[in-house]
DNA sequence: TTGAAAGCGCTAACAA
DNA sequence: TTGTTAGCGCTTTCAA
């Protein structure tokens, strides 16, 4: 029972393969006598067009594609208690994936995702460039090498993280304003002083971002400027925002901080647990900001300070500058810095 | 410059173009001098196979679909605190999504996903369908007389929702046993008997299955088999559930209810607020439900009762089934119902 | 409006 | 281990 082809519904319906073919890609050029016949014949043989072949004789494929890091354990358990926190580190991915789905759907592409695993020559990166007629690529995710190989062939935006290929269209999100303004808030709005940034790994570009966002704000209003962050989370997620808190409260050799700025919101969710738990009251005793802005963190009691991340628009934007490339490969290289904005709530003190 | 090919490829490093093949396919059949070489050409002159030619030539494409509604409108904002209800709505897909490229991933599979829009021989369906192995549908996405045509092609899997080809693999939620075994809980254990349902659309299953489940644990307790939901809601967004408990509340006809139990989540955690606002206990002067078990389920004050649907393992089990059916055409069509579990928390009383 | 024929770039026997 | 040679199913000129 091999699949039926243009063949098979062309001499089912007495007409020639050309026919066939012009019925699903450009139905008004068929007299409409022929096409129903063409049509039909397709139905009763149950007639799927390969995209394969298509995307082969066409040189298209209509399809866009997104590579993100494979940070979640694919075998993590799901849908229990305990992989709550893990599920919300996905959040980002979704997002992206989300914006990039509906614009992606709004100028008639489907999409294809693909988290990165291995490299070498059948990674799955190759399987996705080989199948679009472009593709975003979330920062760390593929080596900069394959893309500068890649980039040659076909449309590549990068997302998220610096500017590694300068002649490839690239977004970023400001990271670093957007800390920076939400420290000066503290600073020079709530007269706060002895400020406690937790970070990420020196890997994560976002969150190195954010913490020179922090060190420039300590610069500015002329407070001591770390070089490091006061902790480093492995992976930013609420478990260690409540241990995070729980160190910064327990060092015995500094005074209590009167603000703990955390590189995301997941952490900063963790941290209001811990310090509600110590009957440390926030903002009263203690204020306390995220970054990211997800959905949480304005349902959390109290609702938490953070900035918001368009996380969504860069999936959205991304599509935008694929599909223009796509229409336009000589335009220049494009770097679009989108903005974020400061989401002042409870936990700050600004209810 | 058009785009290399193992032509140019097998040209530049001397070999045949089978042997180029060899090296994408099965290095390990090729001596490791003759790979180098390949590789290095193929390095030098930015290819990438196309994975056109090879689906078209190996009649496979390493990708596994979903097909899913479009509910949110795309040209909704994104990343604004009014998208957040609406930004809730879409979990269910995202969630989806995420098993299935979980499990996808492990089976080294790609993805590709697209939210149906209209239908006609180029639909987003039919080239979703022309690209991939096999793939999945969410209910109510595509025409069952398509899907008909599509499944004799390529293996299709149709999840939640009732069965609507018996010849076709399907998964389904027990969303009517977890209603029944929540409102059994409501009357048997807390003792209620002035119960109210706020339910969907009649068009959307999984709400209608949760209104029958409710039924029943009615019917099962002896007490009065409501015909209808006592509200309706058309989005069961957030907002409408704060609509609906206002509504229940302020009918003055009838005693005020005991119990309100709501066919999700997002709508229980509306009618949260509305009744703070009213300034009606929970749960002490009435109990709200909800179902679905979304992470801000946990984190409301007062927690959810809810129950937990495993909608990520829905897309797990759906790649499963895909796989195994693409390893064996003809085994027996399967019918999964996944079973869901009552988290009491302390919205009706269990805390 | 329709048909004939030449590829699109790759895989998969089969040979060598 | 490597090469030769047919296709895979469709789109796309160019003619008719």
């Amino acid at each position: 029972m091999s699949a039926p082809t243009v063949y098979d519904v062309a001499e089912r319906s007495g007409v020639s393969i050309a026919t066939v073919s012009r019925v699903y890609r450009n139905p008004d050029s068929v007299r409409a006598q022929t096409r129903d016949r063409v049509v039909e014949a397709a139905r009763e043989l149950g007639y799927v067009p390969s995209g394969n072949a298509r995307g082969l004789a066409s040189r298209t494929t209509g399809v866009l594609g997104l590579c993100f890091p494979d940070f979640a354990d694919p075998d993590a358990e799901a849908d229990t208690e305990a992989a709550d926190d893990d599920s919300a580190v996905m959040l980002y991915s979704d997002h992206v994936i989300r914006g990039m789905e509906r614009a992606a759907r709004r100028h008639g592409y489907a999409l294809l995702i693909a988290a990165s695993l291995a490299g070498g020559p059948e990674s799955l990166v190759a399987k996705v460039a080989g199948r679009v007629d472009g593709f975003a690529v979330l920062a760390r995710t593929v080596p900069t090498e394959d893309l500068e190989v890649i980039s040659r062939r076909l449309p590549v935006v990068m997302l998220a993280g610096p500017r590694e290929i300068d002649h490839l269209d690239h977004i970023e999100v400001a990271n670093s304003d957007g800390e920076r303004e939400l420290a000066q808030h503290l600073i020079e709005d709530h007269g706060l002083r002895r400020l406690a940034f937790v970070g990420g790994q020196p890997d994560s570009p976002d969150a190195e971002a954010r913490f020179r966002g922090y060190q420039e704000a300590c610069r500015d209003a002329g407070l001591p400027v770390p070089d490091e962050p006061s902790v480093r989370a492995a992976m930013m997620t609420r478990a260690e925002g409540q241990r995070a808190a729980e160190t910064l409260l327990g060092r015995g050799d500094a005074p209590r901080p009167q603000a703990m700025l955390f590189a995301n919101d997941q952490m900063a969710v963790g941290a209001l647990h811990a310090l509600e738990r110590r009957g440390v009251r926030v903002p009263e005793d203690i204020a306390v900001t995220g970054f990211d802005g997800i959905p949480l963190s304005r349902i959390v009691r109290p609702s938490l300070t953070t900035v918001r991340q368009p996380i969504q628009r860069l999936g959205e934007e991304a599509v935008e500058l694929l599909v223009r490339r796509l229409a336009d490969r000589d335009r220049d290289p494009v770097s679009l810095m989108l903005p974020v904005s400061v989401a002042r709530r409870d936990s700050c003190g600004c209810g």
